[in-house]
DNA sequence: GGCATATGGTTGCCATGGCAACTATATTGT
DNA sequence: ACAATATAGTTGCCATGGCAACCATATGCC
Protein backbone atom coordinates (compact mmCIF):
# COMPACT_ATOMS: atom_id res chain seq x y z
CA UNK A 1 0.00 0.00 0.00
CA UNK A 2 2.57 2.13 1.05
CA UNK A 3 4.72 1.70 -2.00
CA UNK A 4 2.40 3.36 -4.51
CA UNK A 5 2.74 6.66 -1.73
CA UNK A 6 6.20 6.48 -2.61
CA UNK A 7 5.94 5.99 -5.95
CA UNK A 8 3.51 8.73 -6.37
CA UNK A 9 5.84 11.30 -4.81
CA UNK A 10 9.20 9.81 -6.95
CA UNK A 11 6.95 10.92 -10.18
CA UNK A 12 6.36 14.41 -8.65
CA UNK A 13 9.98 14.96 -8.08
CA UNK A 14 11.18 13.65 -11.53
CA UNK A 15 8.58 16.03 -12.89
CA UNK A 16 9.19 19.18 -10.71
CA UNK A 17 13.35 18.52 -11.42
CA UNK A 18 12.43 17.85 -15.18
CA UNK A 19 10.48 21.31 -15.00
CA UNK A 20 12.84 23.31 -12.90
CA UNK A 21 15.93 21.96 -15.30
CA UNK A 22 14.26 23.36 -18.27
CA UNK A 23 13.14 26.20 -17.32
CA UNK A 24 16.96 27.01 -15.73
CA UNK A 25 17.53 26.88 -19.24
CA UNK A 26 14.69 28.57 -21.17
CA UNK A 27 14.79 31.44 -18.53
CA UNK A 28 17.45 33.45 -20.05
CA UNK A 29 15.97 33.19 -23.34
CA UNK A 30 13.09 34.79 -21.72
CA UNK A 31 10.72 31.69 -21.93
CA UNK A 32 8.45 29.81 -19.88
CA UNK A 33 8.23 25.91 -19.12
CA UNK A 34 5.00 26.02 -21.28
CA UNK A 35 5.81 27.95 -23.67
CA UNK A 36 9.45 26.19 -24.67
CA UNK A 37 7.36 22.75 -24.72
CA UNK A 38 5.18 24.01 -27.55
CA UNK A 39 8.19 25.80 -29.41
CA UNK A 40 9.94 22.10 -28.91
CA UNK A 41 7.12 20.07 -30.12
CA UNK A 42 6.22 22.13 -33.25
CA UNK A 43 9.90 22.43 -34.10
CA UNK A 44 10.26 18.29 -33.70
CA UNK A 45 7.09 17.47 -35.92
CA UNK A 46 4.12 19.19 -35.09
CA UNK A 47 4.22 22.48 -37.64
CA UNK A 48 0.99 23.79 -38.83
CA UNK A 49 -1.62 22.14 -36.51
CA UNK A 50 -4.90 22.62 -34.72
CA UNK A 51 -4.21 23.99 -31.41
CA UNK A 52 -6.74 21.26 -30.85
CA UNK A 53 -4.06 18.55 -31.67
CA UNK A 54 -1.53 20.06 -29.94
CA UNK A 55 -3.43 20.19 -26.56
CA UNK A 56 -4.17 16.34 -27.52
CA UNK A 57 -0.39 15.62 -27.94
CA UNK A 58 1.09 17.45 -25.24
CA UNK A 59 -1.75 16.37 -23.08
CA UNK A 60 -2.80 19.53 -21.73
CA UNK A 61 -6.70 21.22 -22.08
CA UNK A 62 -6.98 23.32 -24.95
CA UNK A 63 -7.38 26.46 -22.25
CA UNK A 64 -4.25 26.32 -21.29
CA UNK A 65 -2.88 25.58 -25.04
CA UNK A 66 -5.11 28.94 -26.12
CA UNK A 67 -3.02 30.99 -23.77
CA UNK A 68 0.47 29.69 -24.30
CA UNK A 69 0.00 30.09 -27.76
CA UNK A 70 -1.19 33.53 -27.42
CA UNK A 71 1.67 34.12 -25.52
CA UNK A 72 4.11 32.68 -27.84
CA UNK A 73 2.15 34.84 -30.87
CA UNK A 74 2.95 38.02 -28.58
CA UNK A 75 6.45 37.64 -28.62
CA UNK A 76 6.61 36.60 -32.02
CA UNK A 77 8.01 33.22 -32.07
CA UNK A 78 4.09 31.60 -33.50
CA UNK A 79 1.25 32.76 -35.79
CA UNK A 80 -2.42 31.62 -36.23
CA UNK A 81 -3.77 31.70 -39.53
CA UNK A 82 -7.67 30.90 -39.85
CA UNK A 83 -7.97 26.83 -41.71
CA UNK A 84 -10.30 27.79 -44.67
CA UNK A 85 -11.40 24.50 -44.62
CA UNK A 86 -12.84 24.96 -40.96
CA UNK A 87 -13.04 28.86 -40.00
CA UNK A 88 -13.07 28.09 -36.59
CA UNK A 89 -9.76 26.58 -36.14
CA UNK A 90 -6.11 28.00 -36.53
CA UNK A 91 -2.96 26.63 -38.28
CA UNK A 92 -0.18 27.12 -35.72
CA UNK A 93 2.94 27.80 -37.07
CA UNK A 94 6.74 29.06 -36.30
CA UNK A 95 7.56 32.07 -37.93
CA UNK A 96 10.91 32.77 -39.17
CA UNK A 97 11.84 33.87 -35.49
CA UNK A 98 10.69 30.80 -34.05
CA UNK A 99 12.36 28.65 -36.43
CA UNK A 100 15.91 30.39 -35.73
CA UNK A 101 15.29 29.52 -32.53
CA UNK A 102 14.25 26.22 -32.53
CA UNK A 103 17.62 24.24 -32.72
CA UNK A 104 18.44 26.00 -29.35
CA UNK A 105 15.24 24.62 -27.67
CA UNK A 106 15.53 21.48 -29.35
CA UNK A 107 19.47 21.05 -27.48
CA UNK A 108 17.90 22.35 -24.04
CA UNK A 109 15.37 19.06 -23.88
CA UNK A 110 17.71 16.85 -25.45
CA UNK A 111 19.93 17.65 -22.65
CA UNK A 112 17.82 16.97 -19.85
CA UNK A 113 16.70 14.07 -21.77
CA UNK A 114 20.70 12.76 -22.25
CA UNK A 115 20.71 13.42 -18.25
CA UNK A 116 17.97 11.15 -17.57
CA UNK A 117 18.83 8.13 -19.41
CA UNK A 118 22.86 8.37 -18.28
CA UNK A 119 22.82 5.00 -16.54
CA UNK A 120 19.91 3.73 -17.86
CA UNK A 121 19.62 1.23 -20.64
CA UNK A 122 16.63 1.06 -23.19
CA UNK A 123 15.34 -2.10 -21.95
CA UNK A 124 14.82 -0.20 -18.62
CA UNK A 125 13.45 2.50 -20.38
CA UNK A 126 11.07 -0.01 -22.05
CA UNK A 127 9.90 -1.51 -18.94
CA UNK A 128 9.42 1.51 -17.14
CA UNK A 129 6.80 2.65 -19.80
CA UNK A 130 5.12 -0.44 -20.21
CA UNK A 131 4.32 -0.40 -16.71
CA UNK A 132 3.81 2.90 -16.38
CA UNK A 133 1.07 2.20 -19.42
CA UNK A 134 -0.24 -0.58 -17.28
CA UNK A 135 -1.04 1.78 -14.18
CA UNK A 136 -2.38 4.95 -16.56
CA UNK A 137 -5.30 1.91 -18.08
CA UNK A 138 -6.20 1.10 -14.67
CA UNK A 139 -7.08 4.57 -13.65
CA UNK A 140 -8.51 5.00 -17.27
CA UNK A 141 -10.77 2.12 -17.21
CA UNK A 142 -14.32 3.81 -16.54
CA UNK A 143 -16.02 3.34 -13.55
CA UNK A 144 -15.35 0.71 -11.53
CA UNK B 1 15.14 10.15 -27.24
CA UNK B 2 11.35 10.06 -28.31
CA UNK B 3 10.30 7.96 -25.73
CA UNK B 4 11.11 9.66 -22.72
CA UNK B 5 8.56 12.54 -24.17
CA UNK B 6 6.19 9.65 -24.03
CA UNK B 7 7.36 8.22 -20.43
CA UNK B 8 6.88 12.02 -19.06
CA UNK B 9 3.14 12.09 -20.65
CA UNK B 10 2.01 9.17 -18.42
CA UNK B 11 3.68 10.15 -15.42
CA UNK B 12 1.54 12.99 -16.02
CA UNK B 13 -1.77 11.57 -16.79
CA UNK B 14 -1.08 9.37 -14.19
CA UNK B 15 -0.27 12.05 -11.66
CA UNK B 16 -3.51 13.76 -12.90
CA UNK B 17 -6.30 11.23 -12.93
CA UNK B 18 -5.18 10.08 -9.49
CA UNK B 19 -5.60 14.04 -8.63
CA UNK B 20 -9.27 13.84 -10.45
CA UNK B 21 -10.19 10.61 -8.80
CA UNK B 22 -9.03 11.36 -4.94
CA UNK B 23 -11.19 15.53 -5.83
CA UNK B 24 -14.16 13.35 -7.08
CA UNK B 25 -14.30 10.99 -3.46
CA UNK B 26 -13.07 13.99 -1.40
CA UNK B 27 -15.13 16.52 -3.26
CA UNK B 28 -18.58 15.95 -1.17
CA UNK B 29 -16.69 15.92 1.78
CA UNK B 30 -15.88 19.66 1.22
CA UNK B 31 -12.62 18.79 0.85
CA UNK B 32 -10.03 19.32 -1.39
CA UNK B 33 -7.07 17.40 -2.84
CA UNK B 34 -3.96 19.00 -1.06
CA UNK B 35 -6.24 19.33 1.94
CA UNK B 36 -7.39 15.44 1.86
CA UNK B 37 -3.64 14.42 1.26
CA UNK B 38 -2.16 16.20 4.64
CA UNK B 39 -5.41 14.60 6.54
CA UNK B 40 -4.30 11.28 5.13
CA UNK B 41 -0.76 11.89 5.76
CA UNK B 42 -1.74 13.29 9.48
CA UNK B 43 -3.77 10.13 9.78
CA UNK B 44 -1.55 7.53 9.01
CA UNK B 45 1.24 8.03 11.19
CA UNK B 46 2.26 11.66 11.01
CA UNK B 47 0.29 13.53 13.49
CA UNK B 48 1.42 16.05 15.80
CA UNK B 49 4.74 16.94 13.74
CA UNK B 50 5.94 20.58 12.59
CA UNK B 51 4.57 21.61 9.79
CA UNK B 52 8.51 21.39 7.93
CA UNK B 53 8.54 17.61 8.45
CA UNK B 54 5.18 17.08 6.55
CA UNK B 55 6.17 19.47 3.58
CA UNK B 56 9.40 17.12 3.37
CA UNK B 57 7.26 14.24 3.87
CA UNK B 58 4.63 15.27 1.39
CA UNK B 59 7.60 16.40 -0.74
CA UNK B 60 5.66 20.50 -1.03
CA UNK B 61 6.86 23.53 0.02
CA UNK B 62 6.53 25.02 2.98
CA UNK B 63 4.68 28.05 2.00
CA UNK B 64 2.07 25.87 0.19
CA UNK B 65 1.54 23.19 3.58
CA UNK B 66 0.98 26.63 5.48
CA UNK B 67 -2.13 27.68 3.69
CA UNK B 68 -3.40 24.39 3.46
CA UNK B 69 -3.37 23.94 7.24
CA UNK B 70 -4.17 27.01 7.52
CA UNK B 71 -7.29 25.80 5.59
CA UNK B 72 -7.91 22.82 7.58
CA UNK B 73 -7.58 25.08 10.46
CA UNK B 74 -10.33 27.18 9.70
CA UNK B 75 -12.19 23.91 8.29
CA UNK B 76 -11.72 22.59 12.40
CA UNK B 77 -10.00 19.09 11.08
CA UNK B 78 -6.69 20.26 12.61
CA UNK B 79 -5.33 22.24 15.46
CA UNK B 80 -1.60 23.87 15.47
CA UNK B 81 -0.25 24.23 18.93
CA UNK B 82 3.46 26.27 19.76
CA UNK B 83 5.82 23.62 20.78
CA UNK B 84 7.41 25.03 23.55
CA UNK B 85 11.08 23.57 22.69
CA UNK B 86 10.92 25.88 19.96
CA UNK B 87 8.46 28.73 19.86
CA UNK B 88 8.97 29.17 16.17
CA UNK B 89 7.58 25.50 15.38
CA UNK B 90 3.84 24.51 15.55
CA UNK B 91 2.78 21.07 16.28
CA UNK B 92 0.39 19.99 13.81
CA UNK B 93 -2.06 17.45 15.23
CA UNK B 94 -5.44 16.31 14.16
CA UNK B 95 -8.93 17.30 15.90
CA UNK B 96 -11.44 15.51 17.24
CA UNK B 97 -13.36 16.32 14.27
CA UNK B 98 -10.06 15.56 11.93
CA UNK B 99 -10.10 12.16 13.39
CA UNK B 100 -13.42 11.06 12.87
CA UNK B 101 -13.31 11.76 9.58
CA UNK B 102 -9.75 10.27 9.40
CA UNK B 103 -10.83 6.33 7.82
CA UNK B 104 -13.70 7.60 5.51
CA UNK B 105 -10.18 9.93 3.99
CA UNK B 106 -8.22 6.91 4.33
CA UNK B 107 -10.87 4.54 2.38
CA UNK B 108 -10.53 7.42 -0.20
CA UNK B 109 -7.09 7.23 -1.16
CA UNK B 110 -7.24 2.94 -0.08
CA UNK B 111 -9.50 2.16 -3.18
CA UNK B 112 -7.45 4.37 -5.49
CA UNK B 113 -3.96 2.64 -4.64
CA UNK B 114 -6.07 -0.94 -4.66
CA UNK B 115 -7.29 0.32 -8.27
CA UNK B 116 -3.86 1.54 -9.29
CA UNK B 117 -2.50 -2.19 -8.40
CA UNK B 118 -4.67 -4.50 -10.30
CA UNK B 119 -3.32 -6.61 -12.60
CA UNK B 120 0.21 -5.26 -11.26
CA UNK B 121 2.37 -7.84 -9.15
CA UNK B 122 4.53 -6.72 -6.15
CA UNK B 123 7.25 -7.31 -7.95
CA UNK B 124 6.35 -4.95 -10.95
CA UNK B 125 5.55 -2.32 -8.27
CA UNK B 126 9.35 -2.88 -6.78
CA UNK B 127 10.35 -2.24 -10.06
CA UNK B 128 9.37 0.68 -11.04
CA UNK B 129 10.39 2.38 -8.12
CA UNK B 130 13.42 1.10 -8.69
CA UNK B 131 13.79 2.87 -12.41
CA UNK B 132 11.93 5.79 -10.87
CA UNK B 133 14.81 6.00 -8.01
CA UNK B 134 17.47 6.13 -10.70
CA UNK B 135 16.20 8.44 -13.25
CA UNK B 136 15.66 10.74 -9.93
CA UNK B 137 19.23 10.66 -8.82
CA UNK B 138 20.29 11.28 -12.52
CA UNK B 139 18.27 14.56 -12.24
CA UNK B 140 18.86 14.81 -8.52
CA UNK B 141 23.13 15.17 -9.37
CA UNK B 142 24.31 18.58 -8.63
CA UNK B 143 25.68 20.02 -11.79
CA UNK B 144 26.41 17.90 -14.44
C1' DG C 1 25.55 39.91 26.63
C1' DG C 2 25.35 41.07 21.59
C1' DC C 3 25.66 40.38 16.86
C1' DA C 4 25.61 37.13 12.79
C1' DT C 5 23.38 33.50 11.00
C1' DA C 6 20.06 29.74 10.66
C1' DT C 7 15.45 28.03 10.86
C1' DG C 8 10.00 27.72 11.13
C1' DG C 9 6.35 30.00 9.35
C1' DT C 10 3.60 33.51 6.55
C1' DT C 11 2.57 36.19 2.64
C1' DG C 12 2.69 38.03 -2.10
C1' DC C 13 3.39 37.08 -6.62
C1' DC C 14 3.70 34.06 -10.45
C1' DA C 15 3.26 29.74 -13.63
C1' DT C 16 0.67 25.80 -14.77
C1' DG C 17 -3.37 23.75 -15.78
C1' DG C 18 -8.35 22.11 -14.97
C1' DC C 19 -13.40 23.19 -15.55
C1' DA C 20 -17.26 25.65 -17.14
C1' DA C 21 -19.48 29.20 -19.73
C1' DC C 22 -19.41 31.50 -23.84
C1' DT C 23 -18.80 32.74 -29.10
C1' DA C 24 -18.44 31.43 -33.70
C1' DT C 25 -18.47 28.18 -37.18
C1' DA C 26 -19.78 23.22 -38.87
C1' DT C 27 -22.53 19.36 -39.30
C1' DT C 28 -26.62 16.61 -39.04
C1' DG C 29 -31.45 15.44 -39.07
C1' DT C 30 -35.92 16.66 -40.54
C1' DA D 1 -33.57 25.47 -45.48
C1' DC D 2 -33.46 25.40 -40.50
C1' DA D 3 -33.24 23.88 -35.93
C1' DA D 4 -30.37 21.01 -32.94
C1' DT D 5 -26.08 19.63 -31.91
C1' DA D 6 -21.08 19.35 -32.15
C1' DT D 7 -16.56 21.39 -32.34
C1' DA D 8 -12.42 25.13 -32.16
C1' DG D 9 -11.12 28.59 -29.53
C1' DT D 10 -11.31 32.16 -25.69
C1' DT D 11 -12.01 33.73 -21.13
C1' DG D 12 -12.85 33.72 -16.13
C1' DC D 13 -12.27 31.48 -12.06
C1' DC D 14 -10.05 28.28 -9.14
C1' DA D 15 -6.44 24.82 -7.08
C1' DT D 16 -1.76 23.62 -6.71
C1' DG D 17 2.67 24.75 -5.85
C1' DG D 18 7.28 27.25 -6.55
C1' DC D 19 10.24 31.34 -5.21
C1' DA D 20 11.53 35.30 -2.68
C1' DA D 21 10.91 38.59 0.95
C1' DC D 22 9.83 38.97 5.36
C1' DC D 23 9.06 38.17 10.71
C1' DA D 24 10.07 35.82 14.88
C1' DT D 25 12.71 32.82 17.45
C1' DA D 26 17.19 29.97 18.02
C1' DT D 27 21.88 29.10 17.92
C1' DG D 28 26.83 30.13 17.63
C1' DC D 29 30.64 32.96 18.02
C1' DC D 30 33.21 36.96 19.91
Amino acid sequence: MLSIRRIWLDMKGILRSSRQLINADLGPLGLSGAEGDILFHLFTGSNGFQQERLAEQLDIGKASISRVIGALEAKGYVERTRQQEDKRAYSVSLTRKGLLLGPEIQSVYERLYARVRSGISDGDLLQIKELLCRVAANLQSEGE
